[in-house]
DNA sequence: TGGTGCATGTAACCTGTTACATGATTCG
DNA sequence: CGAATCATGTAACAGGTTACATGCACCA
């Protein structure tokens, strides 16, 4: 389903193609729902055939450039304000912390370190695009920024629960070693 | 390949039949990996045929108790410390936040205010089960607890940007009309 | 004219969800 | 004996990933 409302939500705003679309997601989407090419061209055609976008244009290369129609215009919204399924996420990184039981404690401390070290970066560089983005400039996308917004805290999370962890598990091998 | 060690992690603890598990991931793996029970016996045929748990008992009913193999052991521990796959998460949540330019500002205000009293509730809820929880009993979980204070800590910072937002929103429209 | 980039499509495979289907056992 | 629960399996479908396949157009 959402793949569907990511790319009528680009096409909302104007009219492309498969490719280009492609590109958009690989920049503003791929944190939040990153899709494959050969995902986006199925969709867009399922998309075509239900009505909500078409063809509004033929260009070069068999280039076919998409628009968004009333209908797909007012599915999108109809989408957009619906209430949550629930937030459950699946995370592979959890379930593996979960399990750190079943190795060495040397194993764990280990992985956990790593792990920091890579939300770690991770934060630093959303702090940086952050940093060097001009927020007055495109404040017509105020919702967009307000999903880096969450990420961006996310990634501050992240970092704080891995130096957290780090220092629970630093205690708990001074005290039994102690 | 999740699903996989999430299975073979809780037969690392002890033996157990499809059945019972399914209980244990109604429990316990319910926020980190959820499964359903088609899909859970679906693996434990793939696991037992691979050789990393065997059938080691069989009780009344076709009940078929499974225990974990020294292979099956040596491969979840591989697993666990193997480095991160990378961490981006599909939001349907956060894409309906970066599309809400595409609805009217009271639409959105109103549907970020409802997401606002959701992900409150769930952080009641995770804060009572923590406070109700004696956590000097299970220590043998600890990083079962270190996951747990993740969901919780994310819990926190999901209620605390809901609030930022809808914060953020309402000086927006309040500059806009003044 | 040959390589790079534009542009789309399809097939195989894996994971996950819902629903259907079946039957044994225990307990009141 | 009938209902609830134990216990497993399968089929259909939706979504996602990787890889393969094809061909046009532009520019050096």
């Amino acid at each position: 389903m959402a793949l569907r409302f990511a790319a009528l939500g680009l096409l909302a705003k104007e009219p492309a193609s498969g490719y280009d679309l492609l590109k958009k997601f690989k920049q503003s989407m791929s944190q939040i729902w990153p899709a494959t090419q050969s995902q986006l061209y199925g969709e867009l055609n399922k998309l075509a055939a239900s009505g909500l976008i078409e063809v509004s244009n033929v260009g070069p290369r068999g280039r076919k450039e998409y628009s968004i129609t009333t209908e797909g215009r007012a599915e999108l919204q109809r989408w957009i304000i619906a209430p949550e399924d629930g937030l459950v996420q699946r995370s592979p990184v959890l379930l593996r912390i979960s399990l750190l039981g079943e190795v060495t404690p040397s194993q764990a401390h280990e992985h956990v370190a790593s792990l920091h070290s890579f939300v770690d970066q991770e934060l630093k560089n959303y702090e940086e695009s952050f940093d060097t983005r001009d927020w007055q400039q495109d404040d017509g996308d105020f919702f967009a920024r307000a999903a880096l917004e969450y990420l961006l805290r996310s990634a501050r999370m992240d970092a704080a629960w891995a130096r957290w962890l780090i220092d629970e598990i630093d205690r708990r091998n001074s005290q039994s070693s102690g």
